[in-house]
DNA sequence: CTGAAAGCGCTTACAG
DNA sequence: CTGAAAGCGCTTACAG
C-alpha cells in the first residue's frame, strides 16, 4: 500500500475510488443528491470529508461554461455609499454561491480595457458596474460579451444592459432648492473634473438649472483636482471660494467628506456654519449626523442598491425574463436637511 | 461559407484556423512570444485581435494547475486602514497579473469554514489574511493547503504561514505610556469584545501592563457590543464611561471612529477635550487630524503593509526561498500625539 | 439509480 | 521555430 502523498490534490478521483464508485456518482452525490441513493450519498459525503475533498472550482466552471464569479468595477473604495453597496451584494450572492471579484477602475483607457479583458477571461456570471465612465471601446467589450451587467449608481443614457441608480441631475436640483428654499441666494457649486468624475457635473447640472429657474447666478463652480475625494478637498474649497466668490452665503460639496473638510477649515478661520457659510454635502456618512453642525446632506439606500443588483442578476442568471421596463430602476434618493443649512431668515422666495 | 456565428465564444481553435496555425503556436505567441517567429506572431497577433478573442483564464488555471486569483480574507471594509492595505496590494498585483477575490470574515464558524472551503476551491496563487480571527479547523485547512497566507495586521503567536503586522499589545502599552507622561492618571480602555476583535483585547493587554508598571489602577474597562467600530460606539461609550467611572481623565478608544463618536459626544455635553477628558483613537483615519481638537491616535502605514504582502507573495509564487527569518516582518507603528492628549499640567512622573 | 464517453479551453512536455 | 498528443478536474448528455 503506498503512503497517502500528502502534496498531491484530492480529487474527485480520489473521492470515487476511496468509496468504490464513478466519479459521476461523487459529483451527483455532492451537486444533485437528489439523484442519488440516500446510502450512496452517504458513503461519498463522508469519504469526501473524510479526505478533504476540495471541488475544484475552476474545472466546474470549465466543464460547465460558466463561472460563480460576480465581478464588481469600481472607481474608490473611499465612498462610503459604493463599500455599503458591496455589502448587500456580497451578502446576498454568497448565499447563493457567488464569489466577489473586484477590480478597481483607474480611469485610463488602457488600465480599463486591460482590466475588462481579465475580468471577461473570468467568464464571470454577473458584472456589477458602480459608478463608472466607460469608454466606447469598453462598453463594446461588455455588450458583446454575453454577460449580464448592471450598472449602478447612476442612470445612464445609453445603459449596456440593466440599471439600477439615480438621477444625479436631480440631486444637484433638489439640493440647490433646499438651500435657496432656506433663504440662500449665493450658492457655490464644488465638483471635480468631469473626465474624473462625470456625476459630479451632472450634479452641477441640476444646480445651475435650480438656480436660473429662480434667476440666480450659477457660475460659482469651483473645481477640485487634487484627490476630489479627500478631507483636504474641503480645505482647499473653502480656500478657494474665499478668493474668487467671497459673497458666497452656501456651498454644496462633492460629498459629506469634502464638506466635512470644509467645515473643519470654517472653524480654523472663524467662519460660523451656517450663519455665515451654509456646507452640504453628498452621500450621507456615518459621521454626517455627529458633525457640529450636523451637515446637511442627500441620503442614497446604498444597501438596497446592492441588494436589488444581487436579486436582478440572480434572475438573469436562472434565464428568467427580465420584462424591458425593470431593466432600468430608479431608486431615488432624499435629501437630508440638518443644522449646517438652517434657515438664513425668512427671505420669502 | 457559414455565418459567423456570433454567440458563439471564440476560442483559441478559432484564432488558429483563422490564421492557419495550430492552436499551441498561439498560446505561445501570446504567452511566451520570443519562442515564435516575428512573422508568426504578429500574424496571430493581428487574428485574435480581429476576432476579439479573450482567452478564458479559467482554462488555463486548470491546465497550469495554479490561478492567478490572489484571496483576501477581511473582516471589515471599515476601518480606513484595511482599505489602503488592499490598494496597495492590488496596485502590485494587477501588475502582474493577478486579480483580488474579496470575501468577508463574519466571525461565525460555520461561515467561515465555508468561505475558506470556496476560496480554496479556485485554487488562489495566495491567500491574505487581513486581521482576523481562525478557528482552529480553519487554520488546519489553511496550513494544509499548500497555498501561501500571509497574516497581516498582526503578530500571531502561530502562524499559519508568513506575518506582515505589529504587536497590538506593544500599541495599547506606547499610547497608555504616552497619555501617563502627558499627565493622565485615571485612564479607561474601550474595546469590543474579544470574540469579535481579539486584537483591541490585545491593545488591552498592553494598557494594563502600563498602568501597572507605574501602579496605577488599571481596571477601567468599557466593552462595546453593538456596532463596535461604528461613531455609535463612541458615543455610548463616554455614558457608560460617566456612569460607571467619573473620575476618568483620559480614554483610549477603539478605533479613530469611535473617538470621534466620543469627542462629538463630549461637545455635547459641554465636555471639554483635552482639559476635561483626553481621548486617543487608534488608526490614523483620515479626518483625525482635521478634526477640532485634533486626535491622537496610532499610525500604522497601511499601504506599506499592501504592498510588502503583494511583494512576499510574489516571492514565493515565484518560488523564491524565503528566509526563516524573513518569514514575521513587524512594520511597526508610531504614536501620533495631537491637540485630543495635550500635557495636563506639569505633573512629573 | 449508476456508469463510460466526450468535451469544456487551455498548457505542458515531447518530438521533429 | 512549429505541431500532435495527453491531460488539468470537472459536468453534461446518453445509455443502461
Amino acid at each position: 500500500m503506498p503512503a497517502p502523498n500528502s502534496k498531491k490534490r484530492v480529487t474527485i478521483k480520489d473521492v470515487a475510488s476511496e468509496a468504490g464508485v464513478s466519479w459521476m456518482t461523487v459529483s451527483r452525490a455532492l451537486h444533485t443528491p437528489e439523484l442519488v441513493a440516500v446510502k450512496t450519498r452517504k458513503l461519498v459525503e463522508q469519504t469526501a470529508q473524510k479526505l478533504n475533498y476540495i471541488p475544484d472550482l475552476a474545472a466546474g466552471s470549465l466543464a460547465r461554461s460558466r463561472s460563480n464569479l460576480i465581478a464588481v468595477i469600481l472607481p474608490s473604495l473611499y465612498f462610503e455609499g459604493h463599500i455599503r453597496t458591496i455589502e448587500g451584494l456580497s451578502a446576498v450572492m454568497r448565499r447563493e454561491g457567488f464569489h466577489l471579484l473586484m477590480g478597481d477602475d483607474y480611469y485610463s483607457h488602457n488600465e480599463e480595457m486591460e482590466l475588462l479583458r481579465m475580468i471577461l477571461g473570468r467568464r464571470p456570471a454577473g458584472i456589477v458596474v458602480i459608478n463608472s465612465a466607460h469608454s466606447q471601446e469598453g462598453r463594446k467589450l461588455l455588450m458583446r460579451s454575453d454577460v449580464p451587467v448592471v450598472e449602478t449608481w447612476h442612470l445612464p443614457q445609453n445603459p449596456i444592459d440593466s440599471v439600477i441608480g439615480f438621477s444625479h441631475a436631480n440631486v444637484g436640483f433638489a439640493m440647490t432648492q433646499h438651500l435657496i428654499s432656506e433663504g440662500y441666494r449665493n450658492i457655490a457649486f464644488v465638483a471635480s473634473p468631469a473626465k474624473i468624475d462625470p456625476r459630479s457635473k451632472e450634479r452641477h447640472s441640476g444646480y445651475v438649472k435650480a438656480l436660473n429657474d429662480h434667476g440666480l447666478d450659477a457660475s460659482r463652480l469651483i473645481t477640485i483636482t487634487n484627490n476630489p475625494l479627500s478631507i483636504t478637498a474641503g480645505k482647499d474649497s473653502v480656500e478657494q471660494l474665499l478668493e474668487r466668490y467671497p459673497d458666497t452665503d452656501a456651498m454644496i460639496c462633492l460629498t459629506d467628506r469634502v464638506a466635512m473638510g470644509a467645515m473643519m477649515e470654517c472653524r480654523r478661520r472663524g467662519i460660523n456654519v451656517p450663519s455665515d457659510l451654509a456646507i452640504a454635502g453628498h452621500g450621507d456618512f456615518e459621521f454626517s449626523e455627529h458633525l457640529v453642525p450636523s451637515l446637511t446632506t442627500t441620503r442614497i439606500d446604498a444597501l438596497d442598491i446592492g441588494t436589488q443588483t444581487a436579486e436582478l442578476l440572480l434572475k438573469r442568471i436562472a434565464g428568467t425574463d427580465i420584462q424591458p421596463t425593470d431593466k432600468t430602476i430608479d431608486v431615488g434618493f432624499s435629501i437630508v436637511a440638518r443644522e449646517s443649512s438652517q434657515s438664513r431668515g425668512s427671505i420669502s422666495l
